[in-house]
DNA sequence: GGATGTTATGTTATATTATAACAATTGTCA
DNA sequence: TGACAATTGTTATAATATAACATAACATCC
């Protein structure tokens, strides 16, 4: 899963391991992942394409759920929290963390063309990030790192193309 | 100026030299800074701290400018594209930018502290991003870095400590 | 100088994103 | 079962950002 994002897979395999995954670890951590906070999850699972929480929100209230802004926003918090999800800044969107069961920080590829959003565990972009942060004694709470471009599918095929999960 | 925004220092050199340098740059560049988008560098110069849209709009208001969203909106935009401020995402807000002559994304520390912003320019970030992108053939057009925690001011002072400048 | 095109600004309205505050419900567990 | 904690429902509003169109300022060519 790790580096298939810009390539056509079988995504079913993504969403069935990151629920699988989520709830073995709620469980693991005695929290609850219930009915809303478990179907914001697959949502945001339904591609690697990052979501906002209006989009979120809208797809809720179609499916019937009970569904005003404070809904979503506490889905995402939670999901955020419990490190299941991660929060791209730079489009107010979300998207699924492909390693949940070990903290960190995403660094993520965002595709300008066809919008599905790479997440990477970098170790050469955390020592870079934190020699420089001990270069100025300043102690990391936690970073936000997104690069924008075009990715490799994109970058092959001239005409604009369709996310391929 | 490159490394003094947790220190002390006469913020006042920092303001002149960023005007300085943008009035020259915007010569050049045969655009044109005009009052309102250099009233709104000043205000953001005003410290390291970054400040968002509408409390530069209140500023501007304050001052007598005519002054909309749009307005400050729009200077900001203009002075974005011209390199003399950064946007960071992740809080929604400006902050100066230390090297405009030489176009690139900054490195940011924000303390959570004392909210001011450091930019930094790390050659060995700027690599390891260049490698993990080509790794996976992806063309960077652009990167937003936000390493969020605690200056060094903010570390050595256990009280809350105000912004230097 | 006046016509003309371009850039910048003014103005009104509204879109988008996010949270506060309090009530009701559900889950937990002694 | 009662009591407390966690979650969700509900209403309202805050905070951030842009669309759309009107007007004004500037440039430059004749």
């Amino acid at each position: 899963m790790l580096a298939t994002a810009f390539a056509p897979h079988d995504h079913s395999r993504c969403i069935h391991s990151a629920i699988n995954h989520a709830q073995s670890l709620c469980t693991q951590r005695g929290v609850r992942l219930t009915p809303v906070r478990q179907r914001v999850l697959e949502l945001v699972w339904r591609s690697h394409q990052p979501i906002g929480a209006y989009e979120l929100l809208a797809a809720l209230t179609k499916e019937g759920f009970n569904s005003a802004p404070p809904t979503v926003y506490r889905a995402l918090e939670f999901l955020c929290e419990q490190g299941l999800l991660h929060r791209l800044d730079s489009i107010n969107a979300y998207v699924g963390c492909c390693s949940p069961d070990k903290p960190h920080q995403g660094h993520f590829l965002l595709c300008q063309k066809c919008h599905q959003a790479q997440e990477l565990e970098s170790q050469n972009i955390n020592d870079a990030l934190n020699q420089s942060a001990s270069a100025h004694g300043f102690e990391i709470k936690r970073h936000n790192i997104e690069i924008v471009g075009t990715c490799k599918a994109c970058l092959a095929t001239p005409a604009a193309k369709e996310p391929s999960a």
